[in-house]
DNA sequence: AACTATTTATAAGA
DNA sequence: TTCTTATAAATAGTT
């Protein structure tokens, strides 16, 4: 109905594509209210532009929300939606259910009610206890253990060095005059103490230890060292 | 469009409606398809006609649900189902991390998994325990003494019951022949050792005990004695 | 359901 | 976008 008559196919120039969008839109709605009109039908006309633009109709005394619900009862698309709901109920109900029966555990296991405990339960549940604090202790004692072997380590090499040191000083003092000590290579070699960041954290270790050293001539302005957090 | 022009109101002749509604109907879902081809253009219609029933048109590679969902989305209905529908996402994360919370702390309470603890927390932990299991075993000493209160109390009535009885027969052993016992009286007797039911439940009490009277001559035969469930 | 006279919609052009 | 207009399409009334 035109000047000419057209294939029904996808109108490829944008432009003549946007005009006849505007046309026919216009032409569907009239239509759409006529056909509403003449019937007495109930209609619901939804409509988006390839740019996304919204354009709707629905019939006299209706709302598209009311079509729409009417819509899904009568082509069941609202039994998903219930299923839906529903599943999702359910599995708020059974997460609410194993919430509730930890809780009780919680009490139980923290001893704060205990009423609706039997004697046999509360038997198990001495021992159950007893396990726990067997366990922490267990850890506990691991973790000490832990770290008096780190504190020992440290130790002998901490003796090491000291030893090395004072050969070094001793070397020092009877070959030559007094010098600064090599703080840079000093610290490379404390690096090592901490190799085992991991476990150090894990141990909750003091901060990296303070000691003095009691060099003949110590660079206290040397930067390097307040970059690596020692103190000398 | 037609042999003559109509006015754009409700058809009265019922016929007359339903033929226009057919014919109009088949020519606006062909528009609708037209325009949907043509343009690139997304469309939903709905259709009811004033008997019931349904009719419908979507644009190729959509769906009614999904044109509706994208029509709630852009006229904003959707925003109150949205928000319930986060409401309940929201409420469901907030559940399950609570859920996850116990189920670490329950961990930590059986000693389960006590890697992630530092060595405070486990002295904690330890004590927590240790209060635990003090209240188990708190709560066990008074349910065994309630125990024993109640077996003390139980004793004293059968020894009294005891006596009372020894005396009966003595006296009737010295005032006349020797006679069947009141069965039904004494079993009357017997069952205020269990007016308190509850109490005899939750300390789990062997069953009614069984004990044998030596009465002189015993009436076994009395049906009332099983009906009671005491054995004589 | 067809037919068809008319009305209506709209493609192309301005 | 809007108007115009030639023409295609839809359809009211009829068969």
């Amino acid at each position: 109905m035109g000047r000419g008559k057209i294939e029904i196919k996808r109108i490829e120039n944008a432009t003549n594509r946007q005009v006849t969008f505007s046309k026919r839109r216009g032409g569907l709605l009239k239509k759409a209210h006529e056909l509403a009109v003449l019937c007495d039908a109930q209609i619901g006309l939804i409509i988006f532009s390839s740019s996304g633009k919204m354009f709707e109709y629905c019939s006299p005394h209706s709302s598209m929300r009311q079509i729409i619900d009417r819509f899904k009862k009568a082509s069941g698309t609202r039994i998903q939606e219930y299923d839906d709901k529903q599943q999702i109920y359910c599995e708020m109900t059974k997460m609410k259910n194993e919430n509730d029966k930890l809780q009780a555990t919680m009490r139980h296991l923290t001893g704060e009610d205990l009423t609706t405990l039997t004697m046999n339960d509360l038997h198990h549940l001495e021992q159950q206890l007893e396990v726990s604090v067997d366990r922490v202790r267990a850890r506990k004692n691991q973790l000490i253990n832990q770290q008096l072997d780190n504190l020992r380590r440290k130790e002998r090499l901490l003796e090491e060095h000291n030893n090395e040191l004072s050969r070094a000083l001793i070397e020092r003092q009877v070959a030559m005059e007094p010098k600064v000590i090599d703080a840079p290579a000093l610290l490379d070699h404390f690096g090592t103490f901490y190799q085992d960041e991991q476990s150090r954290d894990l141990l909750q270790l003091s901060p990296p230890f303070s000691y003095r050293l009691q060099p003949t001539q110590p660079n206290l302005q040397d930067p390097n060292l307040h970059h690596h957090g020692l103190q000398l």
